[in-house]
DNA sequence: AACCATGATGTAAACCTTTACATCGGCGAG
DNA sequence: CTCGCCGATGTAAAGGTTTACATCATGGTT
């Protein structure tokens, strides 16, 4: 039953006494075959545990059916479920996918564009940002792409995520009608896409409110924790305080959080704090974080499904979609406190 | 330079003006061939941009240079920076790291499988405590597989991971010289061989130091948030409370301090509670978490080593490795409240 | 001077599929 | 009865490698 080798077309065609044409055609256009052959083959599979050997059939047909998903940081509490939602699509339409892993390391990132010579894979969805190689020449030779949750820098890419200026003009509005008017916004950044246009909902909020935006309280941020902290320290440091800390993710919010604890004060009874992305602790920080929900199975979803069409070359109908955020409200955002 | 179909060897050789098996060999048996004819095949190569078809190769050769690492889920905070250590100690012996997303469906673990036959895989890590396709007969023509992080529990798989008894030693002991003499343990499993070891440490803490086991005070869970809460709320409604928390994992004792502070308490100064692996969030806690520190980089490292070794099938040096547990302490636990 | 070992290179088979093309038999129409 | 067509199946090539084996030239030994 089970030899040492696996069974190949071979051994079925031989068991069910046809050709190795007709199994294969059994297998891929079983109307092409007659229904008793097609049970002979069928029963000859089940006995030798035939599994095609995909490496051979990409070889000969000039492409796979898997999808790479390229992230910087598999450990980032965004990208397993957008994943979810990615896998379920794909093998939907018959697609496997496999997860590449660059740690933001350029050369990583040249590695897995080999995959596309060698029909490893037949598109890529990417997590980052950015390119994960470095500039390379290539730029015309890229397989079939998308990017999800966060905007590609290089551009020309299709994308999928939320509508982040949206998001943010939700949580700047929340905040308004709480009574703030000195809100700080935490993560501008040049180089991520997504932090830009938050910042752009931050700004038209004011803007619509009568509110001026005051440059003082724009601070950069990478989206870590540790970068919350910092840009807390800045705004204590300068004694300009705002009442309420925006901030471009999560992440930073939780490093603002703690700073403020660190330094006595109580949120929301001193300070209000926002975060953007509900990863999945925001509920569990104290106090629990006010934030915007992404919808991330359907980003996923979305995204592979944008992808196969892409692969399908029917031209694609669309090429950025932009999904619906919601606020999420918990309790780390209430009144400013009376006087300052 | 860059045509619309990737360069084969054939290309290379042309330019070159050798055999294709010449610039084989100049490739992988470079000392096989005169300098003379290596530099001009180098020559080739930088010109055509020519990488070799990893689909061919591995038709051809019946291996591949890929390690599959089959995980439950990607979004264990445990699983990023153990993939880092195999992959970087993958890459420093020229394999390359695939991820496999099973989501706890046996269905799925058995389309990974399916890999081995194709060779598109030539070993597989395993992240999850259990063999991830059902109770197939195929035990017997199971790849080269290393269990890491939590002991396979279908038993005879090699293993790497840190020594769960001694962590929980570790842990038991710094809660009993804390003055705790009524110890809970949150998370006991049948199906979990880690919580299981983790459990053994435990009584044996309390053996040495003359303490009764109390099966009370030992609750079983799954090491979710949820279900360190539940334990919680099963103790509070027996009326029977321990002095301390010890559980199986952070997750658990999350669960475990938010029910608590739900409560009205506070920790260290109404429980102490403890956590195991140190999680990025731990430290992140309020209060922040004592737990025991995953080594988990070097987890990632030994164990890929590890597999490597089954595979060149020198026979393995060692079948289990068990890593140094290091305690952190952090401010969740001190001595019991004065009396109850 | 004849021979052989040695080193460098080329030829062709094999790995496992898919599929264009050929073959074959049967059946309906003329 | 013959022809042509159609459906079912088989034959063989192709896809890009690696490598056993063959070939060839060179230089040293006898």
């Amino acid at each position: 039953m089970s030899n040492s080798q696996p069974a190949t077309i071979e051994d079925v065609a031989r068991i069910a006494e046809v050709s190795i044409a007709t199994v294969s055609r059994a297998i891929h256009m079983p109307e092409k075959v007659a229904k008793s052959t097609r049970l002979k083959v069928n029963q000859a599979i089940a006995i030798t545990g035939y599994t095609p050997n995909a490496m051979a059939r990409s070889l000969r047909l000039g492409r796979s059916n898997m999808i790479l998903v390229v992230a910087p940081d598999i450990g980032d509490p965004n990208f397993s479920s957008i994943l979810v939602g990615l896998e379920n699509e794909a093998r939907a339409h018959g697609y496997g996918v496999l997860i590449g892993h660059t740690q933001n390391d350029a050369q990583r990132g040249l590695e897995y564009l080999k995959f596309f010579n060698s029909n490893q894979a037949a598109g890529m969805i990417l997590f980052t940002g950015i390119l994960p190689f470095g500039h390379q020449t290539l730029t015309a030779r890229l397989p079939p792409t998308v990017g999800v949750f966060e905007p590609v820098f290089n551009g020309g890419i299709p994308y999928v995520g939320v509508d982040d200026v949206e998001g943010a003009r939700k949580v700047v509005d929340l905040l308004i009608s709480e009574g703030h008017r000195r809100i700080a916004f935490i993560g501008d950044s040049h180089t991520r896409l997504a932090y830009g246009r938050r910042r752009s909902g931050y700004e038209a909020g004011l803007a619509a409110a009568g509110l001026p935006v005051n440059r003082q309280l724009i601070l950069e941020g990478d989206g870590t924790v540790e970068s919350g902290r910092l840009a807390l320290e800045q705004l204590f440091m300068r004694d300009d305080l705002p009442t309420a800390f925006m901030c471009v993710n999560d992440q930073t919010a939780l490093g603002v959080t703690l700073g403020l604890k660190a330094r006595g004060y109580d949120i929301p009874q001193d300070f209000s704090v926002t975060g953007f992305d509900d990863v999945p602790q925001a509920g569990f920080m104290s106090p629990s974080l006010t934030t915007i929900r992404q919808p991330r199975t359907a980003i996923g979803k979305h995204a592979m499904a944008l992808l196969l069409e892409l692969l399908s070359d029917r031209a694609p109908s669309e090429t950025e979609i932009l999904l619906r955020p919601d606020l999420v409200i918990r309790n780390s955002v209430g009144p400013p406190p009376p006087r300052r």
